[in-house]
DNA sequence: AACGAGTTGTTCGATAATCGAACACAAGTT
DNA sequence: AACTTGTGTTCGATTATCGAACAACTCGTT
């Protein structure tokens, strides 16, 4: 089915550095002639993903219902959600859930404290998973060839002085973090933000997505997240799951 | 292009009250034919936003870098999460940021205190424009043969006692509300729940999306929301395309 | 074990949609 | 006035799509 491919391929194409684009320029980016980039750009137009005024193109709001059907599919977050808030709340500290996309995080819900990342940690927001506790956690639940696969598949430019680029260091780690049954990240992702993170399983034993606290290196040591953090977080992320929220298994 | 229409639909046909779906479900469900809806399912799945595990389909992360690329997109929403968290610390209120998208307002960006609503509201929340505050203030911006189209396609059931439902009355509302340049919205879309909205209008005049404070019935009258929290409101909004903050008009 | 009901997977010729080159047109530029 | 760069539209050739039909599989039930 080619014509769905280009058509998703054109709705992808559109992007922070691209926000609106002219016949030519949508054509020209996902190498389609004019007059398919053309037919394309009408349905997409008709059926309301994209939006026209002159000659420029640009995405509708109407997108944003595929993206959260998605979200609503995983009727875990909502679940996760008021935990997460008295978690965060216990603890003053900033919670996350995540789940695992290929070599990225994507966050599905959050708890925000104080703002310590420079950049603003949103819903949806995608994050390197090699170099995040919350991506570790997830890739431990992968077998050995298919960890390798994703580290193979990705470039592991050093984030801060701290972050791990060796890939065999890389996998020792997450597969130690996986028998200790948590990850501690020191910095890795950015200077001062130390962060825990443990796994969200599901009743089949399957790592559905990650739960982490985050907070600032000065604030916070690693023994005292070890020691503090980990028993509730780990408490918190078993809840999610638990028999008595009985739900249809999504 | 009907296979992009076709391919859309099964996309669109996931939902929280199907999170999976066999093949012959998704035919079902969009009306197409098992052929057909397996053919469409199998790329999907090739190009990585669907997951099929046994006979079962379901929505792959994937799919949110679509949304999310619309977000990043209105390049505006940015640049107000920070005015917004200054606006919310200093009222000690909620603040939202929406869109409107045909009968509906979509959050797209918000910094909440205390939980007041009952539905929890998160970034991609839908809700009926009519019956909200930062959606009159929207509505208000089109010419009057769109609001009325807009007013007939949708259903006007209440939703609290205190809606308005006859579609005169909402009308002369919004045209009220937008001479007045904000609009008060109270417990029409929930029991305890008031809200303010102003516009975020660009340089050319064109209303881009909305701002709010919601705060509880109980919390503050609409007497003290129009004097203390509307003119901050205002200046807040303002600030979002002020010239000094220059950009590409996205 | 045989059966029917319900499902998915696959084939293939007929059909219908898609393709792209070519041209018309508009607007701004040299 | 010719040129550049863009969109809009047509049309026959090509190609992908369609759906009926059949094979294969899994469950319960008899």
């Amino acid at each position: 089915m080619t014509t769905l491919a280009k058509g998703l391929a054109v709705l992808g194409a559109f992007d922070k550095k691209r926000p609106t684009m002219t016949l030519s320029q949508a054509a020209q980016a996902v190498d389609l002639s004019r007059a398919t980039a053309r037919r394309v750009l009408r349905t997409l137009t008709k059926l309301g993903y994209v939006e026209q005024n002159g000659t420029q193109f640009s995405l509708s709001p109407r997108i944003l219902q595929l993206g959260f059907a998605f979200l609503s599919t995983q009727n875990w977050i909502e679940r996760a959600l008021p935990l997460m808030r008295g978690l965060s709340e216990r603890m003053h500290e900033s919670c996350s859930a995540a789940i695992l996309e290929g070599t990225d995080v994507v966050y599905v819900a959050r708890v925000p404290t104080a703002r310590i990342m420079s950049v603003a940690i949103s819903v949806g927001t995608r994050l390197p998973a090699f170099h995040s506790s919350m991506g570790r956690v997830m890739l431990g639940f992968l077998d050995e060839a298919e960890i390798w696969r994703r580290l193979n598949s990705v470039s592991l430019a050093p984030l801060t002085p701290s972050s791990i680029t060796d890939p065999q260091g890389l996998f020792d780690r997450i597969r130690a973090d996986h028998e200790q049954g948590f990850s501690i990240v020191d910095e890795e992702l950015e200077r001062g933000l130390r962060s825990i993170a443990v796994a969200v399983v599901d009743q089949t034993g399957e790592a559905r997505g990650a739960l982490n606290l985050s907070t600032h290196t000065t604030r916070t040591t690693r023994n005292e997240m070890r020691d503090l953090f980990l028993p509730m977080l780990k408490t918190t992320a078993a809840q999610i799951f638990m028999p008595a929220s009985a739900e249809p298994s999504s």
